[in-house]
DNA sequence: CATGGGATTGACT
DNA sequence: GTCAATCCCATGC
């Protein structure tokens, strides 16, 4: 992935991180589930402008914004738009790649159950072992790294649709998800 | 300094 | 279908 990826339109990457791979370790897996957020909308964490919070959104693209949801869970984006714009793309689904007994380990689940080991933006944190700690790591470079889309995953149909879990903005599409697949968080429609 | 909410998940009725 | 867990941090006094 080169970093003029990342520093474009945030729905853009979304839709084009579909079908790339995140790694951790000797953890990875296809992304079959993306949401773009953005600073001029409500439901993005920069839309309260520049914080301790918010530094990493509005900082260089190309970066890991982690951050804690709900007390619980770790939640893994990709920060995007050139530097000074708040925007970022949320991972919420993964199709397990490699190391899939140590995700299965993490998760406390059986590794027959792959479909359940990565089909949410909590699960799949848990499973690659991604914490707050990498909040800001660069993606090209580690620990949580993102890597262009396999020969197989030329040209994935996709499914578009409104985010999940949102409060505001609810009505702007900016939920991708691949048509069909068995790993996301919810079905596409 | 106190308070309230949340880009979720899993357990339970 | 309902609901609690749990903690970071933005906000307001």
């Amino acid at each position: 992935m080169k970093p003029a990826f990342y520093a474009r339109p945030v729905a853009d990457v979304a839709r084009d991180l579909i079908g790339c791979v995140v790694s951790h370790g000797d953890c990875s897996g296809v992304i079959v589930e993306t949401e773009a957020y953005h600073d001029s909308e409500p439901a993005c964490h920069a839309y309260v402008g520049v914080t301790p919070r918010t530094s990493t959104l509005f900082g260089p693209p190309g970066r890991a914004y982690v951050y804690r949801s709900y007390g619980i869970h770790a939640l893994l984006n990709a920060v995007c738009e050139p530097e000074g714009v708040g925007a970022a793309v949320l991972i919420r689904a993964l199709e397990p790649l490699t190391g899939v007994e140590e995700m299965a380990w993490r998760r406390g689940h059986d590794p027959e159950r792959v479909r359940e080991l990565c089909s949410g933006p909590g699960k799949l944190t848990q499973a690659l072992g991604v914490e707050l700690s990498d909040n800001g790591c660069d993606l090209l470079r580690g620990p949580v790294v993102i890597t262009p889309r396999d020969t197989s995953w030329q040209n994935p149909e996709i499914a578009i649709g409104p985010r999940i879990g949102i409060t505001k903005a609810v009505e702007l599409p900016w939920r991708f998800a691949v048509s069909g697949s068995r790993f996301l968080s919810r079905p596409a429609r």
